[in-house]
DNA sequence: CGAAACTTTGAGTCGGATCAAAGTCTGTGG
DNA sequence: CCACAGACTTTGATCCGACTCAAAGTTTCG
């Protein structure tokens, strides 16, 4: 799906472990960004690790003729910008999709950290699987997935991630992203989305109004959405 | 794309650096899978890492109903269950397209050399960040691209990364997949994926002799493809 | 030689894209 | 506080790419 559910690197003010500590220490600094500019730009070097505070921003890539395909999207508590670490420069670019805060990382602490610290190290790791994880999951829908599928599957994750951290209760959330932009993540024109997103809301699946979604049968909504088949248990095959 | 270009991690004979023979001690074991068979399976748990060694598989993801997925093509010299060093379970399964041979690696000694050796760390991390960045690619075309963009884009990545490696040249090589695995990495119906590839060599882009394929004509088929959009250069922006 | 797996072709349908235009919301400046 | 512009959403009408169903070829392999 757009959208990982990434182990925040960066602590609140509860629970405050010596781990915890030591990653908000690598943290120099907070930025905003208005709504709608690059946060990370493809082909930036050096390392640019960052995390989400407030507001949504998204990983895109875009094509030559203007397609654009939203990878991933990311909430407050994400951290983006890994794959920087490693020598690479950013692959894909970052977009704010409201006005941001997001914290930036000290680049040399960070890779002391990450030499010094195996459980740093494992953490960061752990983070990198789960946003590769996330995109297969994403990439079955795309590849598989009829529209609605797609656009159930899409607003139930959103919720589901909000809701994991606080964001969204009751089945309801604010949705900040446009039309064009959540098109963008299911693959899906403008206008095909809009029409399956008024069948949604006649069916009374789910309620809109504006930004606000409210998601009123989730019950429904889950069986719009077709289940990863179960792995064979491992000890019960060869 | 499926199909990542990750960087081998077992060595050839020839070239033959200490970090290579390093990693040549940590190969335990050779086995065998017969075609159409898991080589991994989703929910293993344990350290499964693995080279292959001959043959072509395939990573990815089935849903319920049996819709699959393909997430990344398997050549000879790729590594695949890196995700398993972090303690979570494989969340894909690999499944052989053609008789394959693999290398295992020693799930305690690997653990120790990612934790004693930062060259193995960061070499496993660009794989895995490599692994990553080819999701992103083939992402995009799912989510926008057309049949022929992306079977056009399918063959070319295919004849590019056997090349790399010394198994193809000439613009021809032999394509170790059936319709139905094309067409599950492709997200198409085998049907049209076939007229696809009818058109393609009607008009003289590609000949296919069974599994043989010959990129007629490179030119036109890059044309095919959609370009991703250059970055702007960091230096030129603020 | 026969069965199973795979490829190819035909005909028809449908989901989703495209084109066009009317509404609605948001924010900005006067 | 209102007016206006631009961005965004909604609806209608039409078209096409891709899926579906069906069946005939072809290859592979036991």
């Amino acid at each position: 799906m757009p959208g990982s559910a990434l182990p925040s690197l960066l602590p609140g003010h509860a629970n405050m472990t010596p781990e915890l500590t030591a990653i908000h220490a690598l943290r120099t600094g907070l930025r905003r960004a208005p709504r709608n500019t690059a946060v990370l730009r493809a082909g930036d070097g050096g390392v640019r690790l960052r995390t989400i505070l407030e507001g949504w921003a998204f990983r895109c890539r875009i094509l030559d003729d203007g397609r654009r395909q939203i990878l991933g999207i990311l909430l407050p508590g994400d951290t983006f910008g890994i794959e920087t670490l490693f020598g690479g420069a950013a692959d894909h670019m970052v977009w704010s999709a409201t006005a941001v805060q997001y914290a930036t990382f000290d680049p040399d602490a960070t890779e002391r950290l990450f030499d010094d610290a195996p459980w740093f190290r494992r953490r960061l790791m752990r983070a990198m699987a789960d946003t590769s994880s996330a995109m297969q999951d994403w990439m079955i829908q795309l590849g598989q997935c009829n529209a609605e599928e797609r656009t159930a599957a899409l607003l139930m994750l959103l919720y589901e991630r909000l809701e994991a951290r606080g964001l969204a209760r009751g089945h309801r959330f604010r949705l900040e992203l446009t039309q064009v932009e959540q098109a963008d993540a299911l693959g899906l024109h403008i206008v095909h989305l809009n029409r399956i997103l008024s069948r949604l809301r006649a069916r009374r699946l789910i309620g809109m109004r504006g930004p606000d979604v409210d998601l009123l049968d989730i019950d429904a909504l889950s069986a719009l959405i077709p289940a990863p088949r179960q792995p064979l248990r491992p000890d019960l095959v060869s």
